[in-house]
This record gives structure tokens, sequence and C-alpha cells, in this order.
DNA sequence: TAACATTTTTACCGGCTGGTCAAATATTCA
DNA sequence: TGAATATTTGACCAGCCGGTAAAAATGTTA
């Protein structure tokens, strides 16, 4: 599995030889608009049915456009798969990296348990990509997970272990309240079906939204942070 | 979509003539056996790949099969994913269904946590496997989680509502409740991938379920549940 | 052992898969 | 304009896909 991420960026195939000496070469208007398009397709497609179940005719189709056409912008599948957890990989990260060691932790946790839920509202599909990825054994996306997610979730939990030291969050394992926090609020995008069904919503029905920004703050901060009014 | 779960228990193909006048004829050893073997590889493959990524050449060579004779005993793809599905179905419901109104809440609440979570770990290519149908849309069990899950689910949310109107359970929507007690635990099993390269294990090394299960009952019990000795 | 039922294999099918190629068509710009 | 470049198309390919048919092999039982 190739594994590799980083600076793997769309382009269409004759400008995509990275790694030569030639300069990157600016993006034609057709060029811009078309793998926008390829992407949105893709993404429709890749968070449904993973990478192995989705397939070009597929994407091609939800493009609108011939297969030919479609591999004129990107060498293959992969890249197009690639392209697409690159461009997540980012929105995913930054909320974490906002976490501050020198704010409040109320603050902060809630804070960044919000914004998780807004991008898992604002982004389901790309939280199923994601989801997807995972289930598949990360074959994309692996080397980031063992290299740059697990670098910030270390001090990032370290920051949160320094607050339970100093008696200002409940006790509790740091990395594993961030699995609670990343499972809790991605949830509501990867099993939005289940949710719905469950709640009797009808498809495209996003008012759960509300109850579960008021459930994780009860859940993670209410009770959680240590900010009683008993002690 | 075909969407029917209910019996469609896996049978060889002469007999799987349901619907018919005939007696459902006892099975042979060997199909008792080649079911198995054919069930097993398909778990792994289908909580991999989900069901479009699958192929019925990887669940043949998986279980040591020729396709025909794989296609023996199961009568296409969908059969063995069904079968799959209605076995699961099972484990996954006997705990939310378990929950007794007469039981003390952080008992109850915390006894579910805890199944939950050994059958996240006793069972991860279940729930991945259940993880991907429902990211494909729910295709199979949609029926399923429209009626029958939807139905348990109101009925153990009245259970829980009454436990917050009594003020025995810190106010909160039963129901997402329940999709917060889901998703974490799952997530260790769906999940799995991403947890261990975050926290630095080999593959295959599930200690972290002992601080999981640390977490959970942090996050669900020792603060949700109104039994602070400061009131 | 012979008759019968079950299981497995071999050979095969049409359609879809990811992907290539060269020719045809648009677009850009000197 | 026209030459150069960028884009799109259609025809095609080998291999895989889910699935079938029938014969061969194996197991069961009277």
């Amino acid at each position: 599995m190739s594994d590799k991420i980083n600076d793997l960026m769309p382009t269409a195939a004759h400008t995509a030889v990275s790694g030569d000496g030639m300069p990157p070469k600016q993006k034609t208007r057709i060029q811009i608009t078309n793998e926008a398009k390829i992407l949105e397709a893709a993404l429709d497609v890749f968070s449904q049915d993973g990478f192995r179940g989705a397939t070009l005719d597929r994407i091609a189709s939800a493009a609108d456009m011939s297969k030919p056409n479609l591999l004129y912008y990107f060498k293959n599948k992969e890249m197009i798969h690639i392209a697409l957890l690159a461009g997540l990989l980012d929105i995913w990260l930054t909320p974490l990296s906002e976490i501050s060691a020198t704010g409040d932790p109320t603050l902060e946790i809630g804070g960044y348990i919000k914004r998780k839920l807004e991008i898992s509202r604002e982004y389901p599909r790309e939280s199923r990509l994601f989801a997807n990825e995972i289930l598949a054994g990360a074959p994309h996306i692996g080397d980031f997970l063992r290299t740059k997610l697990k670098k910030l979730v270390d001090e990032k939990a370290e920051i949160l272990q320094r607050w339970v030291d100093n008696g200002r969050l409940a006790p509790c394992d740091p990395r594993h309240l961030l699995f609670a926090i990343w499972s809790t609020t991605q949830h509501y995008a990867d099993f939005s079906v289940q949710v719905r069904l469950v709640l009797g919503l009808e498809a495209e029905d996003n008012s759960y939204y509300e109850e579960a920004s008021q459930m994780l703050e009860t859940l993670f901060l209410s009770q959680l942070i240590k900010t009683h009014d008993c002690d």
C-alpha cells in the first residue's frame, strides 16, 4: 500500500509529475472546475461504499463525465481517494491543534467538542470517508495516524493530563477522553442513517444536532469538569 | 434493495426454499461445518471492505473453497451478507433489552456499558460489519432499524426518562445518551486501527480495553449519575 | 455392494472493472 | 488568423465480477 498523503494533491495528469525538475505549472480554469467536480462526485461515492466498493464508472457518471476524461485529471482511482483524504485531514486536525494549554479547561474542551460536532454536521461525507478508510484498515493514512496524529495527540494529552494533575479536570485518561469526544461527535455523521431512523426523522433532517450538542455538553462538561457548586 | 432480515438464516441451496410446503430438512455434518467456514471467512472480508467492496472470490479463497462450492451453500453474495447481519443483530440487541425499569440506574446503565464494551472487544468484526452497513446507507437493515430497533429504543428511553424525572439520573435526552454509549463502546472496535496507532500499540494488542472501561465509567457513571456525596 | 443423495470441480458466461491509446475537438494566445 | 496547447471522445483491453450448468467425485444407507 502506498500510504503517502503528503504532497499528493490533485493535479492534471500532464502536470502531476512531482519530483521532477519542472515548475508546478498553474492550473487552467477548466482544470480547476473539473477537478472540483470530480472530487465532489468521488466524495459521494467513496464515502458510501469505501475505496474498494467505489467504481470509477460511478464516480465519472456522478461527475457527469466520461471515464477517460476523469482519468485525464487524476492518474488513477487511488489518486482521487488520496486527494480527498489529504483535503480531509486538515479539517480534521485543526480543531485539536487549537486546544491551548493556557486556556480554561471547560472552555477549551467545550469549544473543541462544539467544533468537532460542527464539522460532523458540515462535513458528514468527509467523516464517513474517514470512517471507511479506518474500517478498511487505514491502508492510505496509516503513516499519518502513526506519526502526525499520534504526535499531536501526545502533545494535547499532556496538556489535559496537567489539568487533571492540577485538579481542574476529573481524573481520566486524556487519550481516551479524546477518543470519547471523537466517537460521540463523529457518530452523528457516520451513523446518521441509524440516528434518523431510530428518532423517526426524515432523510436530510439534521434537527437532531441541537439535541446532540446539549447531550454532549451534559456528558462532557456539566459533570466531567470539576466545577461543582458543592465543593 | 431487499431489506428482509427475518427468517433468512443460511441454508444450503437445495433446502433454502422457504415458503414452500416442505419441512426444513435437517442439516448435514458437512453442511454445518462448511456454512460456518464460509460465514467466518465472509465476516473477515465484509467487515473490512463492506458489501460492495467484498468479492466472492476473496471470501471463497479465505474459506479455502472454490467459488461455485461456496455458492452451493449460499444462493448469492447478498444471502451471505444477510446471514451475517441476522446473526449480529441478536448479539446487538440483547444487552439493550436487558435494561430493567426496576433496577438501579447506576447498575443498569453501568452494566449495559460494560456489556457493550465486552461485545466490542469480543466481536470487533461484527461491529465493523454493522458500521459498514450503516455507512453504506443501511440497505439491508433499514427496516430493522426503523421498526424493531426504534421500538426497543423507545421503550428503554421511556425508562431512562422516568429516572431523569425522578432525579435519579442527570437531565439528558435518553436517546442521545444511548447514542453516546453506542458510539463510545463501538469506537474501540470500529476504529481499533486508529486507536492502536495513536496509542503506539502493536496490531492485535487489545490492552487498551481496560483503560477504555475505566474512561467510560468515569464519563458515564462517576459524574452523570446523580450520586454525588454533596447533595 | 449397489442405489441414491450430497458435495465438489471444471468449464464457462456476459457484464463490469480499472485503465490505455490515438484521434477528434476546444481553447488559448502570438 | 493559425499554431500550439488543453480537453474530450470512442474504441478498446485484459482481468475480475457474480453467477450458472453439468459432470465428476464423494458420502450415505439399504
